[in-house]
DNA sequence: TATTCGTGGAG
DNA sequence: TCTCCAAGAAT
């Protein structure tokens, strides 16, 4: 038996989650359409990002920006600031990118079809068909991560992916219905996550157990077939965290491009793999009587593991700033574009620093 | 097609 | 502790 749209979209009925951003299957049929800005803020957050990490994002984004032609009127760093510890920055500045090009070229209004929205920075093929099919209804194959494993198991795909992915595709645009596109799509998502999962899927629990062919065969783990992952190699470096006497600390801006782009840092050597804990001092932002703290900062990225060593040194409250940095108030250090590895290395010479309080 | 892009939680 | 990985995009 070949699985049905219908029977997923009965699961979907009684089953949906409760999402921030989601228009919920009884709404839809009371003719409710969502936002199409929410439904694109909400693609974006969770492209590789978790539900559970975009919630907070997603609703202080939505308080600070209620509209795209609010998110655009703002600066771009402060968008990367409400972005610091969501990750892949560049998307980030692609969603500012993306918000003025809307207010540019279409009149403030998003595209309203899934070709349009793909020329847009930071939409790609799926983030296109997510926001065609959930904000208009369009029936876009869509195609994320969750399709990707579900289809890999209903028909048993041989090909590993990402090579699998053209043909995942196919049987996606070959399944989704005419109508309710925008349910069946976040029907799949639904599905991939509760009950189709990487591990341990709950098959019992599946409107598509019948139509299921890892599952016939008790496979279910195996699929989708992945190329081999390469391995994470280790690099090192330095970090310097200046303190004035008034608390403030010493900061810069990263290069837009690359490696938390356009984030903000606090001084340090590059990130290489040969590094040498006891030859860096060189590269301090100045002369000052630096000393390295204990345990150094390790943080894993996707391609590479960080061995971060944190020097300190406190500094008079007149010491002026090199060129190109600033010091940050106490009260600013919390408010400040800082990525998640930028906070452990503050966190380690001053504890507490970055933590909001009033 | 293969890399480069973060982060934190689960098992 | 370690591996995996979560609604991918850009180059």
């Amino acid at each position: 038996m070949s699985p049905s749209a219908d029977l997923l979209l009965d699961w979907y009925d009684r089953h949906a989650r409760r999402l921030p951003w989601r228009v919920g299957p009884a709404e839809r049929r009371a003719g409710i359409r969502p936002d199409p800005y929410r439904v694109w803020l909400s693609e974006v957050m969770l492209q590789q990002t978790t539900v559970t990490a975009v919630k907070p994002y997603f609703e202080a984004f939505l308080s600070l920006w209620p509209t795209v032609a609010d998110l655009a009127a703002a600066p771009v760093e402060d968008v990367m600031k409400a972005w610091a510890g969501l990750g892949y920055y560049s998307r980030a500045r692609n969603l500012k990118a993306c918000a003025d090009a809307v207010m540019r070229d279409h009149g403030g209004r998003f595209p309203g079809s899934a070709a349009a929205l793909r020329d847009l920075p930071g939409i790609g093929d799926y983030t296109a068909a997510a926001i065609a099919a959930i904000a208009y209804d369009e029936p876009a194959a869509v195609v994320d991560g969750n399709v990707e494993r579900v289809l890999a198991r209903v028909f048993k795909v041989e090909t590993p992916l990402p090579a699998a992915k053209k043909e995942i595709r196919v049987l996606q645009a070959r399944l989704t219905p005419a109508k309710r596109a925008g349910d069946y799509a976040q029907a799949m998502m639904d599905l991939g996550a509760t009950i189709c999962t990487p591990k341990r899927p709950a098959c019992s629990l599946c409107p598509w157990d019948q139509s299921c062919a890892a599952h016939a065969s008790g496979v279910e783990e195996a699929y989708p077939r992945r190329g081999e992952k390469a391995d994470r190699p280790e690099r090192g470096g330095a970090a310097f965290v200046a303190i004035r006497a008034d608390g403030a600390i010493l900061m810069q801006r990263r290069p837009e491009r690359g490696l938390l782009g356009g984030m903000t840092e606090v001084p340090g050597t590059a990130w290489s793999p040969g590094f040498d804990r006891d030859r860096i001092l060189a590269d301090a932002p100045f002369q000052a009587d630096w000393r390295r703290v204990t345990d150094p900062v390790i943080h894993v990225f996707t391609h590479f593991r960080l061995t971060l060593d944190i020097w300190l040194a406190d500094l008079p409250a007149a010491h002026p700033a090199p060129a190109g940095s600033w010091w940050a108030a106490p009260d600013d250090v919390p408010h400040e574009a800082l990525p998640s590895v930028m906070k452990k290395a503050i966190e380690a010479a001053r504890p507490g620093a970055t933590r909001k309080r009033k």
